[in-house]
DNA sequence: GAATCGCATAAGTGTGTGCTTATGTGTTGT
DNA sequence: ACAACACATAAGCACACACTTATGCGATTC
């Protein structure tokens, strides 16, 4: 099931922040390396897990292979979110932060 | 850390089915169990991990506990979405969903 | 006040997860 | 061609997770 490899994907500190980095502008799994004490192996495996979630999708270049945001994972937790909105008013505050950016 | 906590939750397929239930309204754990085919021990485990995720809340009545939806759990999760909403217009059809009762 | 009920907690067990080291595969550079 | 590089995969291990059975504990019922 999709919805359980997204939440169990996000549910790791690690991979969260790896998903963060790549918010912040696609790159290679070396560069997604630096500064984060973390092992290549272990690395490739948290890409294979974000992958495997479509929070993330890679586009091979030569050797290299360039990762970047899957706009299909995010969608997915909003189609999720979208479900309980009849619980959303009590925080309307918070809300609309998701609101502002999206009607232009 | 709570981020880690509600995802974690949610990836198990048995506590968002749950969830989901306590959605369309909030009744005890016994009542929560009724089709459910689960254990009354593994059901007050999964309603303590939704407690602690903040995605369920108790409210205590008699020797009855009432489970409702905890509106906080879903702010986070609305909250931590938001951060990543520059990637969200190739989908914009069905984030409609979630603008469309909200200002109101 | 004794039995029953609703629920929580304890302890044990099989399975999953995230890491490690070791090795494999394809690409680039000399 | 050969070495170095970027990355993936395999195998093993410690720990976390979801379940089970057994028991505890307060509230109700008779």
């Amino acid at each position: 099931m999709i919805e359980r490899d997204i939440f169990r994907a996000l549910a790791d500190p690690t991979r969260r922040a790896i998903f963060e980095k790549l918010a912040n502008g696609s790159m290679n799994a070396s560069t997604l390396r630096l500064g984060m004490d973390i092992s290549q192996p272990a690395m490739s495996q948290h890409l294979a897990v974000l992958r495997a979630a479509r929070l993330v999708r890679e586009q091979k270049e030569g050797r290299f292979v360039n990762y970047e945001v899957d706009p299909d994972g995010l969608a997915l937790i909003a189609q999720w979110l979208a479900k309980y909105r009849a619980y959303w008013p009590a925080r309307i505050d918070v809300l609309k932060l998701l609101l502002k950016d999206m009607d232009q």
